[in-house]
DNA sequence: ATTGAACCTATAGTGGCTTTAGGTCCTATG
DNA sequence: CATAGGACCTAAAGCCACTATAGGTTCAAT
């Protein structure tokens, strides 16, 4: 390990140089994906590049919308570059395909509102179609799967 | 008020009657969207068709993703219909641009992940194309906002 | 009288952080 | 060398909108 001899750094510029904050570094190693970083003698977090690279990963994997333990699953994947990545693919296609979902869900959710927002007449409350699609039993939206699981995503 | 008369049910009915859970009927009065419900001999909540109605409005509101802020100041407008309904509107359009906005950025993301899944050969880690992604510093996201918020939604 | 479903309250857990409170350490200046 | 103030530390609570759990009470049918 050259570990011992490259620059160390506190965990302000950690955050800084990967775009997040100083909190969610702290929080990353508590759950486990940093792993616990070695201290000065008051204490303090001090990081080396390597440590830079791996929160780099996981804040990049956050942004196309991995769940934590999805990204730990491939932090675990990247940690074995000579095993087979199918479960790297498998992972980003069942990403790939709940964003679809979303996506879906959304967009009929923007028509229903699109076309909530431009009946409204600008009148009183008890003329207004908002509210009356709101009050109305049977304007039910075809997105809402009653029973089901809830909040759109 | 005839509601005297009217036959009352209990939390299990209107709950199944609105299409939501028993616990969520009494969250939402214990965070006031719903009035304290009146109480049999027994300490059990005995609900009429009124709050039926406000439950089923509540439910609506949110299927259609507003808020639960929002969906108290819609139902302080629905209970004053004689009140003008500009801001009834003005959360519903603002809402819209929300929903707009996260379908933006859910689309982005969809056709980065596409990128990256149609590139991977399907060979070892070291040579995956999502593990190369989510390693490369320069490799960012166009929709993800370093140092802004967070998350798509 | 008994059974079992439906009800009750209070509390904790979910995800992924963020915020707060109350302290300690480091570094630059006087 | 003292001090100020910024960066750091931990632990715990807060956010959203519920959902789940534990442990008890009431109701309706037999």
């Amino acid at each position: 390990m050259q570990q011992q001899n490259t620059p160390t750094f506190g965990i302000g510029t950690l955050a800084q140089r990967a775009g997040c904050q100083v909190q969610t570094v702290r929080y990353y190693e508590k759950i486990g994906l940093l792993p616990d970083a070695t201290r000065n003698a008051g204490n303090q977090r001090r990081y080396h590049d390597a440590t830079l690279r791996r929160l780099t990963f996981i804040r990049h994997a956050r942004d196309f919308g991995f769940s934590v333990e999805a990204v730990r699953e491939l932090l675990g994947m990247a940690d074995h570059p000579d095993m087979p990545c199918d479960h790297a693919d498998a992972i980003a296609r069942r990403h790939l395909e709940e964003v679809e979902a979303r996506l879906e869900r959304l967009g009929a959710l923007r028509d229903e509102l699109q076309r909530m927002v431009a009946q409204c007449a600008g009148g009183r409350v008890d003329e207004c179609r908002i509210v009356e699609v709101l009050s109305d039993h049977d304007q039910c939206l075809h997105t809402a799967a009653h029973g089901g699981q809830r909040a759109i995503r």
